[in-house]
DNA sequence: AGCTACTCCTGGTAGC
DNA sequence: TGCTACCAGGAGTAGC
């Protein structure tokens, strides 16, 4: 599913085609999708607000709402979120909603706003204080804070494995399974080292890492390599063709020659070329 | 604190 | 061809 760059280029694509459209009326195919509220509250919370401002936090699209009439005052925000199968768009009212739409908005321009999520988990909910709600993520790892000597530190004293650490989203915010496993190889790092044992040369490298990476993917518009992710325009992205290890497993790295493995890590498919990216003592893989 | 297992869901595909 | 088992880009929760 989509991360970060994914739901970067869905904002920024999406942005043009909703903003100052005012919200007429909503339907929802799956209740969950709206994390919680009815449908009748969802649409009470919506109906009649104008979005002012498209962004991305995180893996959160960021749909920010005024009220007619009162333009400087926020009024709550939509937060949605793709999980692993989620795509945002916008049609023109007359195309027939598809079978994975879980939630629909129409637009006052004759067009409508919509949600397909086929495995159902991503989220498309309506929050009154979007700072309040975004409020435990970690760092945007584009941003100027986020710098070789803030990871040194912040993983200074941690004594978790490296990669489920870079994945948790109060950690640092917008990586996933792709991308930690790309940046980890760029920066020769072994996604198992424990924290607290990266020195400060290596947290530089890998901030770097993870910012030309993600910098890169965005460029290409995300990475797709199966029928799920797509830009809004339906476009899939181009970055799968740059990927250093990701899905490459038995076959040579790119850097050395040598085969790319891939085991488990908390759960997840994890790539690793052994020779460019050493275990850490005691790691026999 | 940090690790693992389990859960939410569906569809594609590898393997038999 | 057809069936089954497993896998998937995420993340919250529970239990140890």
């Amino acid at each position: 599913m989509p991360e970060l760059p994914e739901v970067e280029t869905v904002a920024r694509l999406i942005a043009p085609r909703v903003t100052g459209r005012t919200i007429l009326s909503a339907e929802a195919g799956w209740l969950r999708s709206l994390g919680g509220p009815s449908l009748a509250d969802f649409e009470e919370s919506v109906r009649g607000a104008t979005i002012a401002h498209v962004g991305r936090r995180a893996k959160y699209i960021v749909l920010s709402l005024t009220r007619p009439g009162q333009p400087a005052q926020p009024s709550g925000a939509l937060l949605v979120h793709l999980r692993m199968s989620g795509r945002l768009h916008v049609e023109p009212r007359s195309l027939p909603l598809g079978p994975y739409t879980r939630v629909a908005l129409q637009l006052s321009d004759e067009h409508t706003l919509r949600f397909d999520d086929v495995r159902k988990f991503g989220r498309f909910t309506f929050t009154e204080d979007p700072l309040a709600t975004l409020a435990h993520l970690g760092p945007e790892p584009l941003e100027g804070d986020f710098t070789g000597e803030w990871l040194h530190a912040a993983l200074r004293g941690r004594q978790r494995q490296l990669k489920p650490l870079l994945l948790d989203q109060e950690f640092v915010a917008g990586l996933g399974n792709i991308y930690v496993d790309e940046a980890l190889h760029e920066a020769k790092l072994h996604p198992l080292m424990s924290a607290d044992r990266v020195t400060k040369a290596q947290a530089e490298r890998l901030v770097d890492a993870i910012r030309m990476i993600l910098s890169e993917a965005i460029a290409r518009e995300g990475s797709s390599f199966d029928t799920f992710y797509r830009t809004p325009e339906g476009q899939p992205g181009s970055y799968q063709d740059q990927f250093r290890v990701y899905g490459r497993d038995g076959r040579a790295c790119r850097r050395c020659g040598a085969t790319v493995q891939k085991f488990v890590v908390g759960q997840r498919g994890t790539h690793v070329c052994p020779r460019c990216q050493r275990a850490p003592r005691g790691v026999g893989a």
